[in-house]
DNA sequence: CCAAAAATTAAAGTTAACTTTAAGTGGAGG
DNA sequence: CCTCCACTTAAAGTTAACTTTAATTTTTGG
């Protein structure tokens, strides 16, 4: 029994990605898929590791890549062994980009944490005019500066 | 003594926030700055209190609320303290989102990990070939799905 | 075998969020 | 007084990241 790997077709993995079928198509324009087969009458044939190429590529763009960054380093796989340690340069450069993404994330809590802080105050008086006097959003400005 | 607010031109603004002139009159334009004072001449005075709003709007922005999002809450700050509900129930909202963003991130995190991990064994090794069958990015994936 | 559903490409269109340009005004320093 | 710099508006231009359209071709289920 050869084991055949299970392919997709790009209806099963937009419902599986969640992307559209045109955005998976745009990407592959791109050059994002490397591993990506075609049969011979130009129908894209899907695998896991392709799935799981465009899950790496949402990931790299929810931590900020552009479409162009994601394409340099897909054109680094496309080379090979050549490349692996500009790519591992690449992604550890990457993972401290999404750090300070979430360091920045957590500065952007404490001002929405004094915003409902500061509404909810609003609301029980009925009124903001106190609140403005009593909780100032400079002091939690200064206070995330000063943590560095 | 009568205290006597500073005022800064918008070049002093543009350079304490980083956004370009060019953006904080665009963001004016579309009333994001409810307090913001004009000269008789029409030139833009701004306080402390319109450069914390241009601070929260880039926090809100860092969240994920596109300018239309942003607008409509700042139509809501015009509309004085008929509008403290809707606003309060807004920002517990925003709050919310951000904290789904965060928890996302988390999971960034562990996928750049692994490719980190990836890359380095592979630069070790001089070659991915090896890698690739004993570190399986599907794995990765599957953790995370369950963690839940 | 045939109709319907799903796939293809190339090219044009869309949208958000700015950014630039053009033409002009106002105040400060020499 | 003159020049320069920072400010103004309105309108046009730009860019990234898709999305849609049109015209075909392929695959699939009865």
């Amino acid at each position: 029994m050869l084991e055949t790997e299970k392919v997709y077709s790009i209806g099963e993995v937009s419902k599986i990605t969640g992307l559209p079928s045109s955005t998976i198509r745009y990407y592959d324009s791109l050059e994002f898929l490397p591993y990506l087969q075609k049969s011979s009458r130009g129908i894209r044939k899907f695998t896991q590791r392709d799935i799981d190429t465009i899950r790496v590529i949402e990931c790299l763009k929810k931590t900020g890549l552009t479409l162009k960054e994601i394409q340099d380093y897909t054109r680094l796989i496309a080379q090979g062994d050549d490349s692996i340690v500009e790519r591992q340069k690449l992604f550890h450069a990457i993972r401290q980009r999404l750090l300070n993404k979430m360091k920045e994330m957590q500065k952007n809590l404490q001002i929405l944490d004094f915003k409902c802080a500061y509404y909810d105050q609003a609301v029980k008086d009925g009124t903001e005019k106190n609140v403005l006097e009593s909780m100032s959003l400079m002091e939690v400005f200064s206070k995330i500066e000063n943590e560095n």
